[in-house]
DNA sequence: TAAAAATACTCCATAGGTATTTTAT
DNA sequence: ATAAAATACCTATGGAGTATTTTTA
């Protein structure tokens, strides 16, 4: 048996918020619950919740008619934008994450990686993630790995001839292109990494050349 | 049996959210449940239900240790102002119309209204609603009929010997004093206005004369 | 092996439904 | 008289708990 926290449940404040903005916006309970997929007493009891933990009056009861007062009227400013936000959610998420998300991706590399072989494969993943902001960052070699560790940077290229073993690398193909991502990267602790893992992250960098 | 609008429950979104933004602060489920005065399974589930409503993976989980995906930073940043908005949800609103509310109150009137008439009335308001701000306006009867429409001021006190059709004014008692709102305001379309009615909008000014 | 997360299962609180009554136009 | 909200009551879903197993650092 948990202490229960006293006083500490929010209940379904949502459901309520819901039921309260939909009666508001239609100016019927009736209507709200139709709207809602419910019952009329459902969304009724609702809105009684809500007004019996706020204290206050959110509707004027006038027979079979029902008004906003006051109180209702600046709750449903504030509560409108929350329920909707709220169920708007899976789209915003999924227009924010999906397939052409927004965001940076950090590239630490050397100055002729960049100039040299970066420029084509950034041109092809720009065009197919238009809303991924790309930083590049010229250091060298030793730079990057610091870079790495301190998550400033999400992936290294270049060449490295001394690998610390703090940082994970993963030949890829069978010829030299290696991944270089911190430790704790999701794909740091696998063994087999295939095209399929890798191309969920954003960035495929196939580097044909691991020396500058 | 209702129509049950296949699919379109949007569930206990909130405690699902509340959760995974737990879990995201603390870094961990355990202490997210702690927090929450919960089990440790119950938001275990939570987050898997979400992931599964979602079709994402929030926390990339390695074991005993979990850590944001992408996928998940991204959810984060829209759902943590949501949760926080829901959950402080009351106390915005107690402070937004509560028994001590806050916000201003502008009055329109002239300045012998201003000297000889309200001051008596504004301190017994003020020693009532001390959390409200008032703003006298020193204008003209024209003028003030200007801000009414502006919304610049909440009502006006003065003598009114034409009274334009777009504004309301209710006669109160049998001796002349008038109740001035902007049309939109709650009590500007009832036809009976009573003492009750008034004393719920934070103000009550009994003006005994109506000409300066 | 010790921690934290995931599973398995059980239960009861409550959200939601149906039926009915109340109320004001 | 009608239409809508409130009330009464009941049912069942699913959220939350305890106990246990799995996992990896």
């Amino acid at each position: 048996m948990k202490p229960k926290a006293a006083s500490y449940y929010k209940q379904n404040r949502l459901k309520q918020l819901r039921a309260f903005c939909y009666a508001a916006k239609t100016g019927s309970i009736s209507r709200a619950a139709d709207q809602l997929y419910l019952s009329q007493p459902s969304v009724s009891l609702q809105i009684q919740a809500l007004e019996r933990e706020l204290n206050t009056m959110l509707f004027e009861r006038r027979g079979p008619k029902i008004r906003l007062t006051p109180d209702g009227q600046a709750l449903l400013e504030i509560a409108l934008p929350m329920v909707e936000g709220m169920d708007s959610l899976r789209d915003t998420f999924a227009e924010r994450c999906g397939d052409l998300n927004s965001g940076f991706l950090n590239i630490a590399a050397g100055e002729s990686t960049i100039l040299y072989i970066l420029p084509k494969y950034l041109k092809q993943f720009s065009d197919q993630y238009p809303g991924v902001r790309i930083r590049l960052h010229n250091v060298t070699g030793a730079d990057g790995m610091a870079m790495l560790r301190a998550d400033e940077a999400d992936f290294a290229v270049g060449s490295m001839l001394d690998m610390p073993d703090d940082v994970s690398y993963h030949p890829v193909f069978h010829f030299n292109p290696t991944l270089i991502t911190p430790l704790d990267h999701p794909l740091a602790n696998r063994d087999h990494v295939t095209l399929e893992d890798i191309a969920q992250y954003d960035l495929v960098l196939p580097p044909r050349y691991l020396s500058t």
